[in-house]
Formats: C-alpha cells, structure tokens, sequence
DNA sequence: TTCCTACTGTTATATTATTACATCAAGGTT
DNA sequence: AACCTTGATGTAATAATATAACAGTAGGAA
C-alpha cells in the first residue's frame, strides 16, 4: 500500500512567502550542487508556480512572463516546466494539462494530488509507491513500473464548509 | 490501501474476438436496462477502443470512423467517449490524452492503469480506493474525493523480455 | 583561439478539445 | 393526426495545449 505522509497546508493558511522563498531556495542549491543552470526563465517560472498552490497551464504561465519582459513563445514555458519537472522542482497536473510547484522538494517520491474542483487549489502528498498494492500486480505480471501518476479530484474542506 | 485485482490480460494471448463480443453485449445490456441510448456511432467507437489494448486519440478514432462512413468532426468522437466514459464503457487516461475501452464493464471502481511505454499496451487493474492511504489523509484533511486518477507508466513484460 | 554543449529566440505547425448552432428522430401529450 | 419536448447528430469555426525545426548566443573545455 502506498504510504501517504500528511497533506501539505494547500488548503490552508501558511506563511506563503516563507514558503516560497524556501522552494526557491531549494532549487537553488540543488542546481548548484549537480551542475544545473537555475537560469532566470527557470527561476521565473517555478516563481510564478510558487504564487498559487495551484496547477497553472502553460499558457497563462507565458502571459506572465510577457508581463515581466521575458519572451513568451510557447517552447519558452515548456523547454522551463521540462526542466522544473525533469528536476522535480514541479509536477504535472495530467487531469488538468497543467503545472505545479512541488511542495517536497529534494524529496525523492511518487507524488499523489489532490485537487479541488472548485478552488482548485492542490494540495501534495508523498506516497511510497514502492510497496503499493498496484506495485505488487505489477511486479507479480513482470511489469516495470517507471513512474506513477496518482491525482484525485474532489472538493477540499474549505470549499465544503462554505 | 489500494486493494487491487490482478491485472487484465492486455498484456498477454487471449480470446480477443470472445473478450470484445463480451464487452459489446454488456454494454448493450446495460444500457437496455438503464435506458440509455447504445446509437451506432457509440458501439462503433467502443468496437474500435475495444480492437486492441490500448489507447486511443481522438483524432484516430475519428479517422477510423471516417473509413467506416460515419460523419468524422472532432465533436462525434468526443461525444461519443464522453458517453462511453461516463457510463463505465471505457476510460480516459490522462497521461496519454487518449482513451481505451474498460475491461472491467460492469464493475463499480476506482480503476488503475498500467501503460506500456514501448508497446502502448493498456492494462486496467481494479482498486478499491475507499481504503487506500490516499483517501485516508483526504479524510482527515476534510478533502472529499468524488474520483482518482492512477496511472502506471513503465514496461511490460513481453518488452522487457524480447 | 576553436570547438562543443546547453540555453534561448522565433516561426510555424501539430495535436487535443470545445463552442455554437442547425437539424433530426423518437416518444409522449393533446 | 399535429404538437412538443428531449436527446442525438451534423457541421463550421475556434480554442487550448504542445512540439518541431532551425538560427543565434554564451560559457566552458581543449
């Protein structure tokens, strides 16, 4: 079975700045410590996830960068969620064809979402997927499990009390 | 935990032309029993999911459409899925933006996928989401889950081995 | 220096999905 | 029968998401 750890605060109040300035600063050591370039782009772009717990698409990301006086063709944004993603700095959101900041980064994990339908606020958790009931199957059928996407759609607690 | 039932058989021989006419006739069933309307261009595009153990555009579902005279506008494939989704006949998988027909008709579930990078082979797996870990921290986070998305992506056996 | 590599700029295009509105067919009502 | 409603289909147009291809650039290695 997966081993979730708690949800991350997505759904509620935290100290947001400090917890962008974190992320950021985690990013950062990462890419100095295996060679990365944390380019502007780069940086600009996982800013711009960092501003919501939610998933963004490509496209508004672009308007925001055009807004800063970055360029804003589409390979622009997705050559940067590549290398946010490849680097897990970043999640894609597959149910919504969109783009959020990791909320563990430096963890190694097969993340699970889950996602508002109508905040859309969305909140990350770390599963252990590697002792999963599904990882079992997979193995028991010879199948190599690379990666695992694990995303629920619901209505968070703050959505339903109001 | 996910409890999940051995994976299909998409991966492996099977009585294929048994396995389709099957699935045809519980859907037919079905949806004499619901009164739901099983048209022509719904059973043309379940057989056409149901050809093979994979997913399948849109685009190419439409084009096969075509072929067999049907009208061929994106809104008649999507109409179509949208139909066959929404009453358990087949399942979209997010990582793909494509579709393939449910083998598990009939069952209520959270289903599971496991995809196969080199052979695009779909397999589906069913899991008992009520008692994962997942919507055990939804709970205590007061997030009401009305659905999960769970997608494998790796290898197979029959890749791994030739 | 030259070479190489990775990143960026830009144009064009591919792929996936939806909106909007007209038409049609089946079933029920008067 | 005519009428009406409902859901399904036909079609055109367009929106939203994503990638290919290639030129230019900057920084480090040889």
């Amino acid at each position: 079975m997966p081993k979730i750890k708690p949800a991350s605060m997505a759904f509620d109040d935290h100290d947001h700045q400090a917890c962008t300035t974190k992320a950021i600063k985690i990013a950062e050591d990462h890419c100095i410590k295996h060679k990365l370039k944390f380019t502007p782009i780069r940086r600009k772009v996982l800013e711009i996830l960092l501003e919501e717990h939610r998933a963004i698409g490509a496209y508004a990301i672009l308007e925001k960068l055009r807004l800063d006086g970055f360029s804003s063709q589409p390979p622009v944004a997705y050559r940067a969620l590549d290398f946010l993603v490849e680097h897990g700095f970043s999640h894609k959101i597959e149910r919504l064809n969109a783009f959020v900041a990791c909320s563990h980064p430096g963890a190694s994990h097969t993340p699970a979402f889950m996602i508002c339908r109508q905040c859309d606020a969305v909140a990350e958790t770390e599963s252990e997927a590697s002792d999963s009931e599904l990882s079992k199957i997979a193995k028991s059928s010879g199948f190599k499990i690379e990666q695992t996407v694990i995303e629920a759609e619901g209505v968070c607690h703050i959505c339903t009390d109001s």
